[in-house]
DNA sequence: CTCGATATGGAACAGGTGTTCTATATAAAG
DNA sequence: CTTTATATAGAACACCTGTTCCATATCGAG
């Protein structure tokens, strides 16, 4: 019978050195020698557990965005449900000033999915399942009468995605933009402008 | 004497010529030997018009960013002042539906700007251009009574920026997911929520 | 111990990369 | 014409790429 290693936990290992690679070089310059030698592996390993080098890279993603996620579910009970919740959850993917951008590597993904069929399927996934809370987020603010029950939920979720996104690409790409304070500012704006839903005036 | 050539126009034909190659592989996939190729030039050309490839590159998203600005210009005399031509302003750039997302490179800029200074420093620049438009729409909208005095201009305009851009990601990745109504009222709504300015609750 | 499936190491391959360099063609100025 | 600065063509260089392939090491079951 053969050498038993853990499959799936050896393909995560090599996932997380991966992630080192690209965060240090960018995901273009990452080569299979740069990251077998980084960790001391021989390019024997990594042909054994990936086929090829876009499964590993989307295996990559797929082990970044669990744990994206699993920190995200952390951070709930934490937080009062409703728009506090919302706030909070959109302030674990926002970088933090000061610290080096953890998830700058999503933008990577978003450029491959441009053309890329299989990227662009990670991307819709991850997509859903962030719509999801944030959606579960604005039906519990309007229970909880912090919205207005009116609110378009479809809507309202894609905007705040679409702000979400829009100021994580700002904070992330001009980080010294942005001061702690004003990081709030927006954050809270961004929020209360979605959530309360006036009507729209029709022009 | 040499021979005459506009040397400047030469290097916004390269640049186009980069264009279409990007657009059709990727950034990461756009090699000078396959730029030269599909124009029917010498490799001799690129080299001596372009000292580097990162300077062809850089150069070619300043020329893309030209058309842009160029065209949104264009656009602005056919609206009214205000919120209609921030409106009008920010439809020019999100992808339209059915045709093919024509600025989608800018997300391969975002994606070098994380850890290439150069585009760093470009992408800030179009940025700084991008959001005095926006500005300056806002500004019309309170002069034209569209908003209220008291919105505060920076605030709102990093806000309109950041939904603009995460509707543009949103629409680029799932052009499917919107149709052509939804994406009207998203718009709409963006410009709406942030223009009207409801005072912030204290929490 | 022996077997055998798996894990690992690393060479071989075929090809693409950006850059550098040299040779030649071009056309305006004298 | 000759001169001369520029434009173009394309070979040469040194290196890196992902993939394929094979030899060897490992270690649990029988």
């Amino acid at each position: 019978m053969p050498k038993i290693v853990d499959h799936d936990r050896r393909r995560k290992e090599i996932a997380t050195l991966t992630l080192d690679v690209m965060r240090a070089v960018g995901i273009e310059n990452a080569s299979i020698r740069g990251i077998a030698q980084r960790g001391g592996l021989s390019m024997g390993v990594l042909t054994h557990y990936f086929k090829t080098k876009d499964d590993l890279i989307v295996f990559t993603f797929r082990w970044l965005a669990e744990h994206t996620f699993a920190q995200l579910e952390g951070l709930l009970d934490d937080h009062h449900p409703g728009l506090r919740r919302l706030e909070a959850a959109i302030n674990t993917v926002l970088p933090q000033p000061g610290e080096p951008a953890a998830l700058a590597l999503w933008m990577s993904l978003w450029d491959r999915a441009v053309r890329n069929p299989a990227f662009a399927r990670e991307h819709r996934e991850y997509y859903r399942r962030w719509r999801t809370y944030v959606r579960k987020f604005l039906q519990d603010a309007i229970l909880l009468k912090e919205a207005p029950a009116r609110l378009n939920l479809d809507t309202a979720t894609d905007l705040i995605v679409a702000g979400a996104d829009g100021l994580w690409l700002a904070m992330t790409l001009e980080p010294r933009r942005f001061s702690k304070l004003q990081r709030q500012v927006l954050l809270r704006q961004l929020i209360d402008d979605v959530s309360k839903n006036r009507r729209r005036r029709t022009r």
